[in-house]
DNA sequence: GTATGATTAAAACGAGCGTTTGACTTTGGG
DNA sequence: CCCAAAGTCAAACGCTCGTTTTAATCATAC
């Protein structure tokens, strides 16, 4: 049946991804554990990288309209001053993880895709991933500005790099972690926890002193 | 002569595996870019393995000795309850920014690879790697338990993880988003700064409370 | 029952990969 | 000067890759 060929492909090429990222990852490795022939995945998506596409599509979209819908309903709610800082970061780094439960048993390796795909770049497909990203991001750099007047707003889009960053490395690396070291964050409520304490003092901490470079270029004006 | 093909190699490859990964870039890219026979890398190094292997040796090996060292003097000065959290944080990922101005103008590009190694995963190339920053993060989590023995021992940890993962993220994105963002961490220094604030003020943050799990999953109350 | 369109199957394609080979060139010590 | 050792080079090897082709199979409407 044409649909659940389509579906195994899915579901066999986002484990093989997370464990082992895209390039390398082949089309046979992907048929192979989807027990599907080989050209169907050209016959039903086109190709290995509109594959991916599609697998991003069906898994990111729903985040990241989940996070526009969080963060739409605390702007709503929230003061003039605009919503805390604890919430925004939640609203930001919550969806990926809640997603894992509806994932069902693939949670955890859909977790690790998320991480390697901020992380790897096949240039055409960071670009296809950055697409759908910018606008979150844009949103997002904005509603901290708001809740962090006092910083530089250069300084909040360099911070929302970082918790990025945290956010993919936990993603990617967080099971295996855990796996190791007895008391870290076992599962992905308490990981998401640690990351929103962890990231709205890092966006509070107050500014960092101005460069102070010893007469070379980069002085700049205040 | 034999050391200067050697090193035109070294260079190269570390300069494409920055930008494009390891898995993507192929020795004939690398010896093209280097201006020299294909089957020189195999001849000096062995493997293309090998050769980032090498590339691992050269770089990440100062940086983690400089970590050590500057957390030994550290330890030395300290009083009995530890070095400051700040210093810590800056021991550790102080020494990938600075290695930037020792590797001359190939800083930027190198500052990526670190960043790429953290988060791409041959599954050999990474066993490699970790076994050289095992040590160094077993040091620096037990100084930060020190530091923080309000925060469990597990907590701790999982922080680090996020400090890996900004730092890495930082390293391998942050000069594309200086680029856009006008006003964002320009320069090396400018950008450890900031991560450093962010990362000590993460760290510090007050242990969040116990996982509640409220048994229903999108519940969100108020 | 058969024509039709959608799906699957098997095989092959050309390209690019990491690596190896063997001949050629360079180098440096006796 | 000579000659082994070290290094370079073009060519090829075997293999795997993503993709394409061609034929077989299936479901379904007439």
């Amino acid at each position: 049946m044409a649909a659940e060929t389509k579906g195994r492909i899915l579901d066999a090429a986002e484990r093989l991804f997370a464990d082992s990222g895209y390039a390398a990852t082949s089309l046979r490795d992907i048929t192979g554990e989807a027990d599907v022939n080989l050209a169907s995945v050209n016959y039903h998506f086109g190709s290995k990288e509109a594959l991916l596409s599609a697998i991003l599509e069906r898994r990111f979209r729903p985040i990241n309209d989940q996070r526009i819908a969080l963060l739409d309903e605390l702007e709503l709610r929230a003061s003039e001053r605009g919503p805390a800082l604890e919430d925004i970061v939640a609203a930001f780094v919550g969806p990926p993880f809640h997603s894992w439960a509806e994932a069902g048993s693939d949670g955890p390796k859909f977790l690790k895709l998320i991480g390697q795909i901020h992380s790897q770049a096949n240039e055409e497909i960071r670009a296809a991933f950055v697409r759908q990203f910018d606008c979150v991001l844009t949103r997002f750099t904005t509603a901290f500005e708001r809740a962090l007047p006092d910083l530089d707003p250069g300084e909040v889009t360099t911070r929302v790099l970082f918790i990025v960053g945290a956010m993919a490395h936990a993603l990617t690396w967080g099971e295996q972690v855990a796996a190791r070291a007895p008391r870290a964050a076992c599962c992905s409520d308490q990981l998401l926890d640690s990351l929103v304490s962890f990231a709205a003092a890092g966006m509070a901490a107050r500014q960092p002193a101005a460069v102070h470079m010893p007469a070379a270029a980069e002085g700049g004006r205040p």
